[in-house]
DNA sequence: ATCATAAATTTACGCGCGCAAAGTTTTTGT
DNA sequence: ACAAAAACTTTGCGCGCGTAAATTTATGAT
């Protein structure tokens, strides 16, 4: 603009009329200086484009403005929705969101704590792989960074654990299916790698016994993150083998119920909750894909919206106040019955 | 480890035997050094764990070890797997990945691009929202820093730009209907944001006209990214009005197929290529979700591994050459035909 | 107008590393 | 064995900013 070129926080200081030490202080809280002098500071602001170097403000902060948030698969849907979520009210906070994705595996998560480690972030929010992760590289970390783990819980590990209620939420769906029909199985995967899918194991068979029945559990093989696929293939082998051995199934979360229900159509059964209907399928999630299933996929929604407000709260209260709780907070959300065609 | 504590380059080149300009060497470039010293570098790092300071590193560097990574919207699983791809081909080629969704806004995409001028990085991959960009934003931002667009392109702005051949990939699906059935109409929205959109609604009446037929058009109303919202419920307003002007529908894209699909099964519908089937859904881009619908969604598979391989090594070489390129490369890769059971 | 208080300024140091120049040692090739 | 080349060491500056201490100036209530 007006001529002189502004490298640094000096010259700028220089251009704006103000010490540069002030400057300084301005750029970390606009409010911390007099209201003269940050209009002045805000009128140069306008004039010249000047922004502090990041590098150099990171290097001499005891404590960045960095949060990581690290999710165990971008891949998913579920998992965008909620680091969208998440990511805005860390923005919304002042601070600088750091999104990284494990891609379902545990050397990936390692590497993301240790990429995460270089930046120095103030807080990290982790919703770590479960079973698979490096418990004790976990560990390690959070020892170091203050960490608030959501979705999905390590016992001890972090500062906090915020998440579903799949007590509450398997029940519902549990009693709103035998309500409404015949008791369901429960269709799962043999060795999940999520803790939340062996909460829904014991919550399915805690819910059974409470209405009277017999838990039954469809277990089927299957490696990895890709779920709808071995939902659709174990799907496919049992349906067409005709081994089912209910009318009604409840998916241990969505991304089996998707593929079931592709294995379903694909065998001809008519999923529904209809008289002349052959199948009820339900899953849990509410994944954004289960509302344009065919037919729509009756599931529970998942709080997410107060499980990542909860969970930034947290780490932000951490950050702000320097010091670690002594107690680890814990608290799980509610499911929400979400009723469409499928069951 | 050893009692003492290496808190900088200077104390671990100390314990490594070392000098510092000669590790801060090895760091940049394990190779540039001498193999023995460098083995007792790597003997020192296994005693200590010491990592140079990212931000002093970043400061000093006239270029930093960052390439910046922009999506229209992580929460498209579409792109959230060609983020992936790319990801991985970028800490491959020793950099550090910077991974930013536009959230579907232009204001988004400013913003993302303003974050990334913070960070300084060496290059910038962009896929941009295309239309509702900000293009004199877009523009201003690639003379600072060397971008190359992917997926979507901008006339003229960026280094280079790789993306799919619409042209190519329309034409092989419009062939393929046209010789197993009647004649597609094309289900569009009105006012598209994607550049690809338009070139799509071209190629299909250009393919259309070579095979001798009139081309037309569904056009249906909608704003945004959510796109399976508006293929349902457009859909489902046609199809529920008896308004279908034919039995087989190309749809500018798989998650209004998605959309749409999911109108027809609730319509009752029933969706394939077989003779007793009502209608014949294809789509565009081989979604994640398209082999899960119900039927298997018939559609193009973009290649996107050689997008984002090209992408990557495009502003690979312009950073490791250190100029951009006088003339802007564009390539465009074909699709591939993916038969399944809707059309 | 006076004075206590809050805010800005000056001065100065340090963060951890990149990088360049000049001198020294080691390796390489003949 | 010797010269040339390559690699290393020492020295020292600079990056852009945070931050602390001491001093000066502005504020606003009495």
């Amino acid at each position: 603009m007006a001529g002189a070129k502004i490298k640094n926080m000096e010259d700028f200081a220089a251009v704006s009329g103000i010490s540069r030490p002030t400057v300084s202080k301005y750029f970390n809280d606009p409010d911390s200086v007099r209201k003269s002098t940050r209009s002045k500071i805000e009128a140069a602001l306008e004039r010249y484009d000047y922004r502090p170097n990041i590098y150099a403000i990171n290097q001499n902060r005891s404590r960045t403005k960095n949060i990581g948030l690290v999710v165990p698969n971008l891949t998913d849907p579920f998992f965008a929705a909620i680091a969208r979520t998440i990511e805005e009210l860390i923005v919304g906070a002042g601070f600088n969101p750091l999104l990284l994705s494990s891609h379902g595996g545990p050397q990936h998560e390692v590497a993301n704590l240790d990429s995460l480690r270089a930046i120095k972030p103030a807080g990290v929010l982790l919703a770590p792989l479960g079973r698979a992760s490096d418990r004790d590289a976990v560990a390690v970390f959070c020892d170091e960074i203050p960490v608030v783990l959501f979705d999905a819980n390590l016992d001890g590990i972090g500062e906090a654990f915020y998440g579903s209620d799949n007590l509450q939420s398997i029940g519902l769906i549990v009693d709103y299916l035998c309500r409404s029909g015949e008791a369901p199985v429960f269709f799962e995967m043999e060795n999940p790698i999520n803790p939340n899918a062996f909460r829904r194991r014991h919550a399915f068979g805690h819910a059974m016994e409470r209405l009277g029945h017999t838990p039954q559990y469809i277990r089927v093989k299957g490696e990895g993150w890709d779920f709808e696929e071995i939902g659709y293939r174990e799907g496919y082998t049992l349906i067409s083998g005709g081994a089912l051995p209910s009318k009604t199934i409840l998916c241990s979360n969505d991304r089996l119920a998707i593929g079931l229900l592709a294995a379903a159509y694909e065998c001809g059964l008519r999923v529904g909750l209809g008289a002349g209907d052959d199948l009820r399928i339900a899953g849990h999630d509410d994944h954004p894909f289960a509302r344009y299933t065919c037919p729509g996929l009756t599931t529970i929604s998942q709080d997410y919206g107060a499980i990542g407000a909860q969970s930034v709260e947290a780490i932000l209260r951490i950050i702000e106040t320097g010091n670690r709780p002594e107690a680890r907070a814990t608290a799980l959300f509610e499911g929400r019955l979400v009723m469409r065609n499928s069951a």
